[in-house]
DNA sequence: GGGAGCTTGTGATATGTTTCACGTGGCAAT
DNA sequence: ATTGCCACGTGAAACATATCACAAGCTCCC
């Protein structure tokens, strides 16, 4: 019962958390057994202190002089980021980016899983993708009340995400990773995150402009680290 | 050449501005000719003081007293953000994931296209989809130096990540957008965005553990805006 | 056991972003 | 004109986050 829980982590702390998980599994594969903040720092584009503190945010987890272990410290982020908790989650809308998303080996592997999919294409309702029945939306709330899911992945047109929206939420939904371009009401209990392809696009248009409108005089080939999460 | 150009704007402005812009584009569809920075948050899930602020940073795009005017706003965040510029990007990898971005609506009708598309399978390589011919690897430096392209997209493996952004780069590419769980190494003239599932939804088990942990008295049905954007 | 060398954890500091609060300019109606 | 109201733009305050710098703790070796 150490005295930890320094203040609240902020949020993008907690994404950090997600990378320095998955470099610590990477090390634990190549058979590391332990790593410093200024090592764990060179691996995911963040500087050593922040790397600390961001560990610090959730415990004492290295050893002064030492670094930290490698394998005690994966299995930590794994208990804070609550994977492994086997969250199952389900898909609505399976369309090009739900069955991408059906597919993506990254779920299963961080311990995620989509075990129900939904869509309301009437061709696409009983089709099997990866073990998973494409089922008719008038079972959403019957399906995700009886086996309890919590997290649901929304891959349906910008139209129709709202009222999806409130069909998870009606049917106890806690968590939603929304795929569709607009901005989702929710009640203040359900969390929810999105990804929009769109807004990184723009993002990278705009820097790319500015860069070209300023001086362009840079040419040095410096390999520098740089990521949306850092800085 | 009036005096804007008030300090720079945060990375999250920007992207703010583009929710702005989507927003903007709806109101015009529905003939709806004058905005106010409250109604304009209330759309986007900011508040109204964040708007005038991040439209602040660009110029003065209001009247006071009256409010914005749709139809120019939305021009001139087109113009902020570079869109229309009809950059043309290519795409590496054409994988679940891959061919889904082939298919997003998004980018064309943002005035983006994915004009060029790579992969490494010989299986792959050769099949057109829409429109798009799959062309081999060897290919990328030749095509996107005659081609002129500036922005690519990455959804290849995380284990080729690496190497085909090198490929990229010395091809001549400024801007990447990146799919692959994992960090990249890029020179400092390259721009970098990322789309990380993974995180995304261990961030979202994160804070549900934590608000399963925290006592969990919520049951009001407040319908309240929150998005990774908001606050 | 004690000193040298290393790396964490953390106060203090610096930087960056959001929110507040109000002056300014604009419109409409009397 | 004058009055009343409205909504932007923005300095200043509050807040949040990142960086710095160093004391504390660990290991090794003599």
């Amino acid at each position: 019962m150490s005295g930890s829980t320094r203040g609240k982590a902020p949020q993008m702390a907690i994404r950090r958390l997600s990378m320095y998980y998955r470099t610590l599994a990477v090390l634990r594969e190549q058979g590391v057994e332990s790593v410093s903040s200024e090592h764990l720092s060179a691996l995911t584009g963040s500087t050593a202190a922040q790397v600390r503190r961001d560990l610090a945010y959730f415990g004492n987890f290295g050893r002064r002089g030492v670094g930290y272990e490698v394998h005690s410290l994966h299995t930590h982020m794994q208990d804070i980021l609550g994977i492994g908790e086997g969250w199952p989650m389900a898909l609505v809308g399976v369309g090009n980016l739900g069955s991408a998303l059906l597919a993506y080996d990254g779920f299963p592997r961080q311990g995620f899983r989509i075990v129900e999919a939904f869509d309301s294409d009437p061709r696409r309702v009983g089709t099997v993708i990866l073990d998973v029945v494409v089922k008719p939306m008038y079972q959403i709330k019957e399906t995700i009340q009886s086996r309890q899911i919590v997290m649901a992945l929304l891959a349906v047109p910008a139209k129709a995400a709202q009222a999806v929206t409130e069909q998870l939420v009606a049917a106890g939904v806690r968590c939603l990773l929304n795929f569709a371009p607009v901005t989702l009401m929710v009640p203040s209990h359900v969390h929810l995150a999105s990804v929009d392809l769109s807004i990184e696009v723009e993002y990278l248009s705009y820097v790319l402009r500015e860069s070209v409108a300023e001086g362009d005089a840079s040419e040095a080939e410096c390999s520098d680290v740089s990521t949306v999460l850092s800085k």
